[in-house]
Parts: C-alpha cells; sequence; structure tokens
DNA sequence: ACCGTTGTATTAGCTGAATAATACAATGGG
DNA sequence: CCCATTGTATTATTCAGCTAATACAACGGT
C-alpha cells in the first residue's frame, strides 16, 4: 500500500482517510483485505502511529474498516444502509457545492453530467489496473 | 442582505463567500448588483470589517465581484471563461470525491445523477422566490 | 476644497487542530 | 504460557488560521 502524502496543507491524517476510502470504493481494496498496521503504515510515511491510528479510526467510525486486536486492521462488510430520505440529505449539501463550482467555471447542467459519468467509469476501470 | 452565520466550525469569511457565492450563481444576486458594504455587512453580522473585507476580497479573486473605492462592491461580469481543459482539470478533484461519498450511501451512477438533475432545477428555481 | 464614506493595511492575540513522544493494554501464535 | 505485535490512551508542543483592534488611504458628492 504505496499512500502518496504531500504537504499541500491538507492534514496527513485527512490524506490517508481519503485514500484508502477511495480504494475501497473504487473496488481496488475488496471486504477482507487487510490494511496495513498502524506502525508499519507509520513508519513507511515517516510520521507518528497516532495519526495512522486516527485515520483509521475515522475510517472504522464510517464502518469502511475493522480493526481486530494483535491482528490487524481489514476492510470491514458493506455497513448498515440508512434510510433513502437519510442519504439523501448527507447528500445533498455536497451536490449543490458541486452544482456551484460547475457553474462557476461556465459548465451547463448537461456538461456537468457527462463529465460525472466519465469519471465514475473511470474510477471504477483503475480497479483492474492494479 | 441577510446573510445568515453559524457557529459549526466553517470560518466566519468562508460562510459569507458560499452564500454570496450561491446567490450570485444561482441568479439571485445579478451583475451589477451592489453588495452591502463591508462595514455594513460587519455590523450586520457583529463581526469585525477585516472578517467581511477577506471574503469579498476572494471573491474578488474569484472574479466573482469588482470593488470600487468610495463607492461599494459590485457583482462582476461573467469572469473570463479559462481553456476548456484547463476547466476540467480544476472541476475533476470534486467530481471524485462526489463519486465516492455518492457510493458510500450506496447510491448508483443513475441515482446520483438524477439527484444532480432535480438539485439542479431546484436551485435554478429559488432565483424567482425573492 | 472638504469630509464622510468607501475599501486597505498592519499588528497582535488567541484558539484549536495536527502531530508527536511516550507509556499502556490486549491477545493470538509459537 | 509468554511475549511480540497489535491497537489504545494520555499528555504536551507546535503552528497555522481566524478574528479583532486600530490606524491609514482614496475618492466622489456636495
Amino acid at each position: 500500500m504505496q499512500l502518496h502524502i504531500s504537504s499541500d496543507g491538507v492534514p496527513i491524517y485527512q490524506q490517508i482517510v481519503d485514500q484508502i476510502q477511495y480504494r475501497i470504493m473504487s473496488g481496488q481494496l475488496a471486504v477482507g483485505d487487510e490494511l496495513p498496521t498502524i506502525r508499519g503504515l507509520a513508519e513507511d510515511l515517516r510520521v507518528n502511529p497516532n495519526t495512522v491510528a486516527r485515520a483509521y479510526r475515522e475510517l472504522e467510525n464510517e464502518g469502511l474498516v475493522e480493526k481486530r486486536r494483535t491482528t490487524g486492521t481489514f476492510v470491514a462488510e458493506l455497513p448498515a444502509t440508512r434510510s433513502l430520505a437519510e442519504r439523501r440529505r448527507l447528500l445533498t449539501p455536497h451536490l449543490d457545492k458541486l452544482i456551484i463550482q460547475s457553474r462557476q467555471l461556465g459548465f451547463s447542467v448537461g456538461d456537468l453530467l457527462d463529465l460525472l459519468r466519465k469519471r465514475d467509469a473511470q474510477i471504477t476501470k483503475t480497479k483492474r489496473l492494479r
């Protein structure tokens, strides 16, 4: 698991969360796969174990991974799905933000939808590239 | 212009930026419209003028507003459009993030596109509600 | 020409977040 | 049964970002 940490202002723990989340959601990491140990990854990244632990804790809170003492951390089963209303409530602010940004860049709704479709296909495809 | 500031961790200046940007992009504010003066808005919000000034500066950097000394701040003409490649480059990270979040909530691409269309229509509609 | 109003600049304080140092606790495999 | 390895907890330090206080500068209307 070679993660790529950059010093662009995004917290290290957040970069770890983002990248692992991305790999799980794109299918590069499958249910049951083992993540690097906290200490192991911390050493790789030349970072304090607490920093990795924090990232893993967030992933656990999101239900994406499961920690087992003395064994390691693993990609979890898909978390229990919330109600549709709840899921929409959570997504809507992000939709709005994207729409505003898209408009500001001069894209029409159609443009946006097209780009989104293409991007989704691209993300799905990366699964095979390993 | 009644803005709504909440103390939920998002910086005040950022909330100002977001809300004004939203109003411009949704058509609630039209080109040439005058924004509140820095001092005026600062007083409304019980906030230091510098905080509002910072928000306005960011909006100016994005090309959304134009400041005129001794006169005020106004919604600017639509900024010069960048190249398509550049605009896509800027949007792509946001697309990816939304796709990941959407997947994590259990939505399919189709779901996501549907929700996006609806939301866009909603945002466009708010223009008339004033 | 003035002066009130507009935006601007400088400095400083403070809070909170991020990370690290270090020590603790649990448990499965040899 | 024990101990190496796993994750956990506590505490401290540093640093950046946000906001405020205050003073400055420009300019248009009267």
